[in-house]
DNA sequence: TGCCTCCATCGTCCATCGACGATAAACGAT
DNA sequence: ATCGTTTATCGTCGATGGACGATGGAGGCA
């Protein structure tokens, strides 16, 4: 597959893009417990809109889904939630190597003065 | 404009959700220093194509934008990126008030024998 | 066996995204 | 005043996303 970094990284962070998927999520975090119908019966959209939701959500490997009988019970993969929330961190830290939180250039801002856009 | 808190989270994340405008906002936190044109140079991508992605990521409130000049400067919005990181921190930590980290509620996975979907 | 519930998938429709080239606007330099 | 450079915006086009209803399959129960 050749996935590079950022395109799975813009991936999991493109599935919690939509404030359905970012309310599924929270009730999974609340609960720690899982059941398809009831994050249904939460959202005011059709059964077929949330379960593809969740299919955005596991192939994003931000939750797992497993058949119990009769029902579908979801949970949150609260470790690749973590490493997410540790990438968007690391976003603006940055430099991994070298110093950390490098000074701003002052010279490239001093040259003219500049108005807000 | 009434803007509900998930819908903002939502518009920050689907703002940071592709490899390029990833890449432009690693080269920002890179430089701490702007300059359009150098962000086009790297990133074999049409020059109007690059100022759109530079368009979402501020009106996303990620980058601030100013003119200096003929040119525009882009620079991160460090700490508008940090609150992000922590409200991604804080969907799996969930439960902010109460008792954080609830143990799994084992009753409800032992019903029935379960297996991954 | 037959029904009912629960859920995933399919097909469709409209809206938005992402890419581009072309154009316009702002500014410095000649 | 004009030209070249730099960047934003417009218009277009194909691809993708998000919503829905309809369909189908798996499993529990009469």
């Amino acid at each position: 597959m050749m996935m590079a970094d950022d395109d799975l990284l813009a991936l999991r962070l493109r599935a919690l893009a939509h404030p359905a998927r970012l309310a599924i999520v929270r009730a999974l975090a609340a609960a720690d417990r899982c059941q398809c119908g009831e994050i249904v019966r939460g959202l005011t959209l059709a059964q077929s809109t949330v379960s593809q939701h969740l299919k955005v959500l596991k192939e994003a490997g931000l939750i797992t889904g497993t058949i119990e009988g009769p029902r579908s019970c979801y949970c949150l993969d609260r470790e690749t939630l973590a490493v997410l929330a540790g990438q968007v961190g690391g976003l603006f830290a940055a430099l991994e190597d070298g110093q950390r939180n490098p000074a701003p250039r002052a010279d490239a801002l001093v040259s003219s003065p500049s108005t807000p856009i």
